[in-house]
DNA sequence: ACCTGAACACCGTTCAAGT
DNA sequence: ACCTGAACACCGTTCAAGT
């Protein structure tokens, strides 16, 4: 039998490995001609499984975040399922922190990530919670999640690029000054969590409201009752 | 007198070109060379003025972050100064939609940035709440505002790149379909507002519970003061 | 002091050709 | 069917030279 000196490519090979040179050595490492070199391959070899870099992203992309749903919730309460499921979406950023801000400005366009949506959409059913302010609930929820998330990341990136600043022309920023302390101790993991318990404490007074408001409105019935 | 057929270069000529490049044609049409002929120069007459595309796209970056501050509020409550500035900073982001995501990247390089982050502590500090949870609280607001600007900035972008997704492998999203009727008819103004009350709620009910663990503690004062 | 133009080391992608 | 290599139209940046 023929040995090869490499495997044959395919799709999944490209993902993989485009993957790993972004972990390891960030997106913007990564090319159609780094990437083929990496694969011991003709750079246009890549173009007969892929139609662009675009969509060697986006599929990229797509193996991120389906970990997202590769191992079921098992939590049964609305509030334990909500905090899994965003722990997770954190954890799966900080382990590929490179693809990760690519994946949420993907937002709209990413089937993996209308699931992450559909995901939040159905906790807040379970939860309850009315129609009338779900879909700008699940809104803040995923705003928080990927906010959150684009903040943490770009704060570990170092940045080589990044000017520095004439810090005898800057501003004096006093709350930050005053706050210098908190600030030094305080982790993201402390935030994120005081993060989701202020998400779920909303969401519980919301549900709370409405339980009342229908309690009042059964005992004073409309006049179409008359 | 002798008539010249341009402006002179300057910094501030370079910074307002791009800028305008950059909104009317987005930011994958800025390139150097394109500037230098939108400017009617050599390429590389503007590396006279400006070390590198890094430095010229944080100078663009200040400039937009900068018009956060260039009204002061004249609200009085801290509920309406939050609300004051993250309107703000949402309509500023949605005047450049195709500057603002790499704006928010360099939140921990940008001094406007800083000076945007203090100004959230700072409401949160004459709010009065407890520096115990006051950067935790300052993280979700700001987690919150960026996350929900660019999840906006992310739908209107219209995405010619965007691989069409083979509708028949499509996952059947349950509860997005559900909520179908909702999801068409809200407006991301709506969800807005709605994070912003969600938010206002929750502090408040942090500075309650803070005031109240305070009263007990002065009516069962601790034993040390036996 | 300010601008120019050639040159270097890259990109993504197309296309005709090879096996 | 799958891979190759030349070519096209771009990049950001450096450097020596011009006025």
């Amino acid at each position: 039998m023929a040995t090869k000196t490499r495997d044959p490519l395919s799709i999944s090979l490209i993902h993989n490995t485009a993957l790993e040179v972004i972990n390891r050595d960030g997106l913007e490492a990564l090319s159609m001609r780094s990437l083929a070199k990496t694969l011991n391959v003709d750079p246009m070899a890549i173009y007969h499984h892929i139609p662009n870099k675009a969509a060697l992203l986006s599929g990229i992309y797509e193996g991120v975040i389906a970990e997202l749903f590769a191992e079921p919730s098992l939590e049964t309460s609305w509030q334990d399922q909500l905090k899994f499921l965003l722990r997770r979406f954190r954890s799966l950023a900080t382990r590929s922190p490179n693809i990760f801000p690519g994946l949420i400005a993907s937002t709209h366009t990413s089937p993996g990530m209308a699931r992450a949506i559909d995901a939040i959409l159905g906790i807040l059913l379970e939860a309850g919670l009315p129609a009338k302010i779900i879909v700008q609930t699940g809104d803040a929820v995923f705003a928080f999640v990927t906010g959150f998330v684009l903040l943490e990341l770009n704060h570990n990136a170092v940045n080589p690029n990044a000017p520095a600043h004439d810090s005898a022309k800057a501003l004096p920023l006093e709350n930050i000054a005053r706050l210098r302390e908190e600030l030094r101790t305080n982790q993201f993991s402390n935030s994120f969590e005081f993060g989701l318990q202020f998400l779920i404490s909303g969401i519980e007074a919301n549900l709370l409201l409405e339980a009342a408001s229908k309690a009042v409105s059964k005992r004073k019935p409309r006049k179409s009752q008359a």
